[in-house]
DNA sequence: TCCATTTGGTTGCAAAATGAAACCTTATGT
DNA sequence: ACATAAGGTTTCATTTTGCAACCAAATGGA
């Protein structure tokens, strides 16, 4: 993937670093609580290799740290920083997503629950300050602070070739 | 990618679907307002081939519907379904956890407003029933109605290995 | 303190996915 | 009716993946 669309949309920066079928599954493991790579592989199922790479392009980014917990020697687990631990949104979105699409309500594999209450989780949802849903419909886009020249352009021309639907 | 993980954890099964560099670009696309091929091809920067492919596979998904919009023949557009709309929590997730973390408040390049009375975008939240915030610390993790076999192994067996940070 | 076993990788290689360009057919604007 | 643009498909070189083999260092147990 080229790097050039980066620069300017957050979702492309975001998949820049996460955008392939492994990376996510390692962070999720991390929330399931797993600190040592063997953990990460039996559990993902991923080649050492590639949980490898994976794991040091996360240690780059800053998503996890390398601690050394040896006895006798060194010998590592892998945690989540703070920047880690804050795609728990993008996760749950993800798994709500599946829940909702690909095994439907009453078949989630996967429950979380509050572990001092046992209460429920809530299902994400997108608002407006105002409370209202965000919706396709009522949702429009305009460049911010640091959009770039590409993007001003961008969003210039918009409305203007595509029709859209509701 | 093997097929064995995803099906038991919805998040497994949403990156089988969205799951590498460019499918979720073609998505966001869509919400901006592209459903002509050409637009997402330039917009994204992505090969037409692969777009080709993308697409087919979204459609096979379910996630867009191919719409025949020609005048003297067949031309096609690209709409999501509500399917494909639902992502709209998973992209605004990447979307704010890019901002945050990759350009920094203030520095967004790119902004959503309501369309009607221009109110702006609360952040995701993800919470209890209660209220309360879920953070790694307060989660706890079960397997749910759907689980399989392998799921309840998986969790029967955490706890014991894996020391948690906190 | 040995010793067998596990952990945490790396290396090499075959197979699959990607990216760029060329090419082609059909639709559209004028 | 004709020039151009849209919407792909094909081909091929390059990159990434996945599997297996291998290996050094760390650990657990006697």
């Amino acid at each position: 993937m080229t790097k050039a669309h980066t620069l300017s949309c957050s979702v492309a920066a975001t998949l820049n670093i996460l955008g392939d079928a492994w990376t996510l599954l390692v962070v999720r493991e991390a929330f399931y609580g797993s600190s040592r790579f063997s953990d990460f592989q039996r559990h993902i199922g991923i080649a050492k290799n590639i949980l490898s790479d994976r794991l040091s392009l996360l240690i780059d980014e800053g998503i996890f740290e390398k601690v050394d917990s040896g006895v006798r020697g060194q010998r590592y687990e892998y945690f989540l920083t703070a920047k880690g631990k804050s795609l728990n949104v993008v996760l749950l979105a993800m798994m709500q997503w599946g829940d909702r699409w690909a095994f439907g309500a009453g078949n989630e594999p996967v429950l979380f629950e509050n572990a001092l209450d046992q209460s429920e989780l809530s299902p994400l949802r997108a608002t407006w300050k105002t409370g209202a849903n965000l919706t396709v419909e009522n949702t429009a886009i305009r460049p911010g602070p640091g959009a770039d020249a590409a993007t001003l352009d961008r969003f210039a021309s918009l409305g203007i070739t595509s029709q859209r639907e509701s």
